[in-house]
DNA sequence: CAAAGCGCCCGCCAGC
DNA sequence: CGGCTGGCGGGCGCTT
């Protein structure tokens, strides 16, 4: 990796016209936003374009950097394109095919994989796009593995992302790689968003299918969400892992930041608050439905976790069924 | 709420 | 010999 002199790891994000705000925001706000004390030293971003000034329909940017610089940066983003056909520079897509050779990470968000594909950077590579939009990815990268249900895709240089909002969890990706799975979710917080959404891009609940990394511990996930109401814990998990609890344990750090018990803790209160959302069980009974042993203990873990007490949550978010 | 018990996490080390 | 695994034990924080 090359870096910047003060050794910080340079961002480059391509701007082109016509592109949404929001998809170049996104990398921005992530690795743009100084994280004093979180993400030391700070990333350095770099937005990149064509001519001196680029329109991006709600107003006109004024950018000091061009295609080349892309070609020195170590992560290249290509945010989402003003349509999935749009024209890509010739331009960019030679700084893409540059920066790739030359060791850099480059990252299609949205129906920027479009413009990754057209550098042949997603020959024989996982990859993604909307979902709207995987038919024309796959027709246009024949040898691209095209997946529709995830979030994100690729390997250790290319990465794509799906729609609008998982462009973010791509990116939160990416400082895990970076700076470690415990910043990431500190970033993640800060941000107030998930740390790590589980689920593809045509699902509307979180726990009906696995991370889309992290392959080796993603069964031993899905397996416990199914039990989340039983008496499960660190063993259970380790032996759904077909691991001892020590390599687990060692497994959740080093991927999701986090410790077995604070993981199904977690996800019992997440099981709670769709609970205390769509249904109107008494609380000792959804306690038990969670997997909590009692509803005290699922009432302080609720209202540590969410903020407020389950039923506080219920009168705010439920479908109003409530007495 | 307070005390006691225990489940969990992690450092350490040995084995592969 | 370097990295990964798993067993052990201590200490700590949570549960009851």
């Amino acid at each position: 990796m090359r870096g910047s002199p003060s050794g910080a790891l340079v961002i480059g994000v391509a701007a082109l016209p016509g592109m949404p705000l929001f998809e170049v925001a996104v990398p921005c706000e992530v690795f743009g936003t100084p994280r004093p004390g979180l993400v030391e030293p700070p990333y350095d971003v770099r937005l990149c374009s064509e001519d001196q000034s680029v329109d991006l329909g709600l107003g006109t940017l004024r950018l000091d950097h061009r295609w080349t610089d892309l070609v020195n940066a170590d992560t290249v983003i290509v945010p989402a394109l003003a349509g999935w056909d749009a024209p890509v520079p010739s331009g960019l897509v030679e700084a893409l095919r540059r920066a790739y050779e030359r060791g850099a990470r480059i990252v299609g968000l949205c129906t920027g994989a479009f413009a990754l594909g057209e550098a042949g950077l997603l020959d024989g590579r996982d990859a993604t796009t909307h979902w709207m939009y995987t038919q024309q990815l796959a027709e246009r990268n024949p040898s691209a593995r095209v997946d529709r249900d995830v979030l994100w895709a690729g390997d250790e240089q290319v990465l794509t992302s799906a729609g609008t909002a998982s462009g973010l969890d791509l990116c939160l990706e990416l400082v895990r790689r970076d700076r470690g799975a415990a910043v990431a979710n500190d970033v993640a917080r800060r941000m107030v968003t998930a740390p790590h959404r589980t689920g593809g891009q045509s699902q509307f609940v979180a726990w009906s299918s696995p991370p889309t990394h992290d392959r080796g511990l993603a069964p031993a996930l899905d397996w416990a969400l199914e039990h989340l109401q039983e008496e499960i814990g660190p063993q259970q998990l380790a032996a759904a892992a077909h691991v001892s609890v020590r390599t687990l344990s060692r497994r959740f750090r080093d991927s999701l930041g986090t410790t077995p018990a604070d993981w199904i803790v977690e996800q019992r209160v997440r099981r709670c608050q769709e609970l205390l959302e769509t249904t109107t069980f008494p609380l000792t009974q959804l306690a038990a439905m969670a997997g909590f042993s009692s509803p005290s203990t699922m009432r302080s873990h609720f209202t540590r976790l969410v903020g407020t007490s389950p039923r506080d949550y219920r009168r705010t978010f439920g479908d109003g069924q409530t007495r």
